[in-house]
DNA sequence: TTTGACATGTAAGCCGTTACATGATTTA
DNA sequence: TAAATCATGTAACGGCTTACATGTCAAA
């Protein structure tokens, strides 16, 4: 059943995925696969989306009216599906941004539930699982890193470099975080294994 | 149906919630009202549970003989099921904190997902969308802060506190970054508002 | 020859949230 | 008298992930 279909007034909002994926079709008309590789490699870094997940709002958004559809033919490959946003899609998409507030976000984080649960482990299974982490940490660095200097300079990409900026910020305050408390981490292990 | 309790070699892991709801309570014994409440002011800030969530996960955990439960009757209140964690249980909890491995987590920002569209909104909504994240990110590191220093000089609680911090650092960059990237909000305002 | 890009979907099913349902006791 | 605490759950449902299913073409 579609509730969004049959009620004009719309008790239950879209999802958030339904809405992030009706501003990537607004940048211009797609396809689901396009979308999808799009999708991966740059709002994916903070809000990712199954590609399966894609084909299916893709279809509701149609479905709504708030996207449009042509089917191109082409020779050798199957049917392209390219989608175009709607006057009623830009008017949603402008009025999800503008009205929508903005919630904390309670976000799960399992490394940190390892911390939590330290004394259970072993410290040096402790201490690997810090290193594994700031290797992680590391690694998303270097990549936003890249990402962000290649928008340096690119007056018209300063909103995405902002939010590739944020992803970096956060993994050195991460990498930070590690070096100032593995020494307490250090210190429970050298506790078991020291002179006792 | 349920494919843990017929098949010993469950090929279906358990989820994360249901190894943390065992781990807390592993701490010790407890009820899943008391539990829902220690929860949420602990490892609920970075690993939130539904309350009604809690209730199913100690259900299972007691199908499946991790945790064993114990009805306690009372006057002039529901009679208490008290949960208590088994020999198995302890076993299961200590292998998925030694043995699952830690993976990358793309966890989802929607604030980022404003600012990846800024550019569809006015300047100004715009700006008043970063004061807002700014002030969710004062009031968090404020009140994790305070957790911090509840729990400084207290050896037994260093764990606990290193969780809290990582939410203060955390919250300390964003902040940092929203300064540092207000200047280019601030910048396509003026352009509109200004002399042209 | 094999990998990767192009191209679109369906099926299954747990997870998790929100709302609902109930009721006594204590405290402000 | 209203709100908070204690105390336990069920119902409904969408969201999302994982796996499955299929096939061509170009490039290494």
């Amino acid at each position: 059943l579609d509730w969004y279909i049959l009620d004009g007034m719309s008790h239950r909002p879209l999802p958030a995925t339904a809405h992030v994926v009706l501003g990537l079709a607004s940048i211009r008309p797609t396809t689901g696969h396009e979308l999808a590789a799009f999708s991966e490699r740059s709002i994916g870094n903070f809000f990712p989306i199954a590609r399966s997940q894609i084909y299916l709002e893709l279809e509701r958004l149609c479905r709504l009216g708030l996207l449009e559809v042509t089917e191109i033919a082409q020779e050798r490959r199957p049917t392209k599906r390219v989608y175009e946003i709607t006057r009623s899609g830009g008017d949603e998409l402008r009025r999800w941004l503008d009205e929508t507030p903005l919630e904390p976000e309670r976000t799960r984080n399992l490394f940190l539930v390892r911390v939590f649960f330290g004394d259970r482990v072993s410290p040096d299974r402790l201490e690997r699982t810090l290193d594994e982490y700031e290797a992680l940490a590391r690694t998303q660095c270097d990549r936003l890193t890249a990402v962000v200097e290649r928008l340096d300079g690119r007056p018209e990409a300063a909103l995405r470099r902002a939010t590739a900026l944020f992803g970096v910020r956060h993994a050195q305050a991460t990498l930070d975080w590690a070096a100032e408390i593995r020494p307490i981490v250090q210190a429970a292990r050298s506790a078991r294994s020291g002179p006792g």
